[in-house]
Order: structure tokens, then C-alpha cells, then sequence
RNA sequence: UCCUCGGUAGCUCAAUUGGCAGAGCAUGCGGCUGUUAACCGCACGGUUGUUGGUUCGAGUCCAACCCGGGGAGCCA
């Protein structure tokens, strides 16, 4: 018996013989060969199958293959320049095959289909070389969120998805029935992130968090995926150095391992390579004047037709806006000091300058928008308080959340990346639904 | 919620001024020893999103509705 062989380990088997279990990505033929693309999950591999070398029942069998068939295959490892496959350049001189089921007629051929058509079929879409490559390389943004987080000295403590109020009172939420009492999907872990430094000094939640905006646009999902990190004893320029290396070290690691997967998603990684500490940083008083030089001159927004529109000093960047001050600059770019009163209730003023706080958020390149926001938190007691007062908010939500200013408050600060823009960043997908594997959108529940 | 584009074979699309609904892929059969979304031949494949209207005649024009794509706002 040859042994069952994982296709991206081939690499260490040529000149021997091994067995591929996987399905028929796609098949092509010429007479006494045939030529099938076999997948196994972590690669695809061509199995080269000349007449002559199996049997006749076996000869007949291969060629009748239909696409996604399960199957066994046997054969000596070649290196072989003319192999396609994922990595490629090498391929399967096969001996023997035995299927284990021939598959019906397979919806999803090599040719373009639809979005509506790819999103119907997700369950069987993520087959595709293309999504198999974006969510491989999901699987490693992950993993490296949770290395350098946990090799900082993070503590992940997670926090709950069900919870009595909006935490930021402006986006809408998914209600749900918590016993006859409305309770709401989380939209951010933060406030409990903030209980939880003064037990633990740094932390980082991560899980799925909810928004129910009508949003339809590639940028949005209903349900995504989200790290936050909350750090004691940290202020807005900290913050800023600890998000450049998480960032950073995000996206070098992708490029270490998932060279296959980058290739097969055609994405140019030269950007990528230079992802290096440290970020270019702009005040939002010089963002602003960006914005208006560029809108007095009519430059466009690029990606888009339409011109930079002009801004008031004051007002929240719109997409147009964040799109073309990111394509400015050829590294992701931290936008900090926003406007005050376009913020959080929770954010640090700046003491000598009390109209802007102490937030930021990072700018992807490349059209991908926002990818981290965060600030500085207010900490002082009074303050919060009266924040909380200019908000409309109601104080006795709030009891437990002014209680961590009044028992020991220090200076603190945290951010949340979102995983999907990060992934369809570093992968170049243009669109956050291929960034998932089953996609929550405005218009998409099924499967 | 608003703006904008679209819906024709299983899939991707075409159809001139309103005049016989057509290709490629997939599928089936046959051929080919190096295919890369192979190629060649044959076959199969249709309630043109729904309802109503105009017309001798509607895929095409009009109205309403349904479904989907992209964008604005909002945000990660």
C-alpha cells in the first residue's frame, strides 16, 4: 500500500508512489491520456493517466469522470514543469484508480457564472479554487491575530453576544427575545473589554458581532468577525504602535505561508511586502485640508467617477473621502483626532483642545476602507458622567461601566480590526462576502 | 430609505427599426499520447422574472410588482 499523501507535501515524494484521495476538480482528455486536476484541500494536483499504464475497466472508468467525483489515485510523484495544479510542477503518473462515488452533474463548471447564481451554491462554491484560497488565507489571519496577541502578553477573554443595550446608541441592532426581554446581538465587545483590563491589564476579545444597517455595498456584511485588543495603562500614541506591529505582523505571515494561495487569488503583493512598521499618521485637521485641496483641484476619487467632494471641518469622513486620502499613501494610514462629536461618548478629548479626541482609525490601501478603529477611553469619572448626560444616554445602563473610573481608573486604550476587510485586503477579493465562508448580507441568509 | 444597472436554455451571454428565440459551456455518444477554462463531429436542451396593457404581431414598447448587482448614508 502507498501511502496517503497530502498534495502540498508532494514536493518531498518525487520518484515515489503514493495515494491522492480527493475529488475531480476538473478533467480534460486526449486519447489514451487523460488528464485529471484531483483537489484534496490543500492543493490541486494533476493525475496524468495513460491507457496503457492501468487497467482497461479503470481506463473507462477515469474517463467518465464527472466533475467533483471522489476518488483514490495511485502513481509515482514527477516533477514536472508543464503540471498545472496548486503549487504546481508536480504531478501524479497514475497506476491505479478507485472511485468512491461518481458525482452527478456538477452545477459549478469552469466557466463564469453569476454572483447570484456562486451565492446560491456557497456550500459548493467554496470548492473553487479562488474562495478555497481566500478562506486558507482567513484561517491564517486568524491564527496570526491569536499568536501576536497571545505572544504580547494578551489575554483573551471573551464577551457576550447577547446584550441589554447598544453600546454605542447610533447603529441599529438585531433584537432578539431574552425571556420576554428585548436583548440585542453584540455589535462590539468593548465596554466588557474595559471591565476586563482591570482584572487582567491586557486582553482581547474575538468573535462575531452583528450589525443590521441596510447596507449594500461590498464593504458591509450583517455578521462579521472581529478582534479586540484593550491594553491598561496605554494612551493614543501606544495604541498607534501596537496596532502598526499587530497589522504588520498579520500580513507578513500571510506572505510567508500562503504563496500559493496569494498566486492563485492573482494578487500583486508588492503593497503587501512593504506592510512594515511604522504607518504614516495624519490629524484629522490635515486629512480635512487633503480632502478640500484635492476637491478644490477636482481630482477624482479613484475607483470611482466622481470627484473628491469638499468637507466642513467638523463632519465624518464619507467613503469617498477615506478612499482617497488611503490612496495617498502606500501604506495602510492611521487618520487620528477626530472630531469629538462624530465619536463615541466614551473617547478621550484632548485636554487643551476639547472638539477633537483622542480615536483613530487605520485606512487600508487599495480602496479597502477602514480596518481598525479605536481611541484612547475617557477615564476620568466626572467627565464620563457628563459625557454620558450629553449623549441622552441612560445613566443606570452605564452604573457598572463608571464604577472602572471609580475604583482605580487609569489611562487606557483599545481598538477592533475587522477579520473579513483584513482578509479581502491582503487577498485583493472585491467583494467582503468572498472573505467568509457563508456570508451574512443584506439580501443572503441561504445556505 | 434613496440613486443606478440588470433578469432570455442547468450556467454565461446574443437576438438589428416591434417580424421564424440563437451561440459557447455543462450533459450524452464518437475521435485524438501532453491537456492547461483542450480541441473536432453529432445529439439533447426554452412558460424570455410575474401580472396587466398597446399592437396584425412583444424577448424588444408602456405600467405595476417581484428578485438580484453596484453605490450613498452608517460603519469594521
Amino acid at each position: 500500500m502507498a501511502p496517503i499523501v497530502s498534495i502540498h507535501q508532494l514536493y518531498k515524494h518525487v520518484g515515489e508512489e503514493v495515494t491522492l484521495q480527493g475529488w475531480v476538480y476538473n478533467r480534460t482528455g486526449k486519447g489514451k491520456l487523460q488528464f485529471l486536476q484531483v483537489r484534496d484541500g490543500t492543493g490541486i494536483c494533476q493525475a496524468v493517466i495513460f491507457k496503457g499504464n492501468v487497467s482497461p475497466e479503470e481506463f473507462a472508468e477515469a474517463k467518465a469522470l464527472g466533475q467533483e467525483s471522489s476518488l483514490r489515485v495511485t502513481g509515482i510523484v514527477k516533477a514536472e514543469e508543464r503540471a498545472p495544479g496548486v503549487p504546481g510542477g508536480y504531478e501524479l503518473d497514475v497506476r491505479s484508480v478507485e472511485v468512491v462515488q461518481a458525482a452527478e452533474e456538477y452545477p459549478i463548471s469552469p466557466k463564469e457564472h453569476g454572483v447570484e447564481f456562486l451565492m446560491a451554491n456557497r456550500h459548493l462554491w467554496l470548492r473553487s479554487s479562488r474562495q478555497w484560497a481566500a478562506l486558507r488565507v482567513r484561517g491564517v489571519v486568524i491564527s496570526a491575530i491569536r499568536e501576536w496577541l497571545d505572544d504580547n502578553g494578551y489575554l483573551n477573554v471573551d464577551t457576550p453576544i447577547l446584550t441589554p443595550a447598544a453600546a454605542e446608541g447610533t447603529t441599529t441592532l438585531f433584537e432578539i427575545d431574552y425571556h420576554g426581554e428585548p436583548a440585542y446581538l453584540a455589535q462590539t465587545g468593548q465596554l466588557y473589554n474595559e471591565a476586563n483590563i482591570f482584572a487582567f491589564g491586557k486582553v482581547y476579545c474575538f468573535g462575531p458581532t452583528f450589525r443590521a444597517e441596510k447596507s449594500k455595498t461590498r464593504r458591509h456584511l450583517q455578521e462579521f468577525w472581529m478582534v479586540e485588543p484593550e491594553i491598561a495603562f496605554c494612551d493614543l500614541d501606544e495604541l498607534m504602535e501596537i496596532e502598526e506591529q499587530f497589522v504588520s505582523h498579520i500580513v507578513q505571515r500571510c506572505l510567508r505561508e500562503c504563496r500559493a494561495e496569494l498566486a492563485v487569488l492573482e494578487r500583486d503583493t508588492t503593497l503587501l511586502e512593504n506592510v512594515t512598521p511604522s504607518f504614516p499618521r495624519i490629524h484629522y485637521d490635515e486629512a480635512v485640508e487633503m480632502i478640500n485641496a484635492a476637491a478644490a483641484q477636482g481630482l477624482l476619487v479613484p475607483g470611482y467617477d466622481e470627484p473628491v467632494p469638499a468637507i466642513e471641518w467638523g463632519e465624518d469622513f464619507g467613503s469617498p473621502h477615506e478612499t482617497y486620502l488611503a490612496a495617498q499613501f502606500e501604506k495602510p494610514v492611521f487618520v487620528h483626532h477626530y472630531p469629538t462629536r462624530v465619536k463615541a461618548f466614551y473617547m478621550e478629548p484632548e485636554p487643551d483642545r476639547p472638539e477633537v479626541c483622542r480615536s483613530v482609525d487605520l485606512l487600508a490601501p487599495e480602496g479597502y476602507g477602514e480596518i481598525t478603529g479605536g481611541s484612547e477611553r475617557m477615564s476620568d469619572p466626572a467627565k464620563l458622567l457628563a459625557a454620558i448626560d450629553q449623549h441622552d444616554l441612560p445613566r443606570e445602563a452605564y452604573d457598572w461601566y463608571l464604577d472602572l473610573r471609580r475604583y482605580g481608573s487609569v489611562v487606557h486604550s483599545g481598538f477592533g480590526l475587522g477579520v473579513e476587510r483584513t482578509v479581502a485586503w491582503i487577498c485583493g477579493l472585491d467583494h467582503l462576502r468572498e472573505a467568509t465562508a457563508f456570508p451574512r448580507t443584506l439580501t443572503t441568509m441561504r445556505p
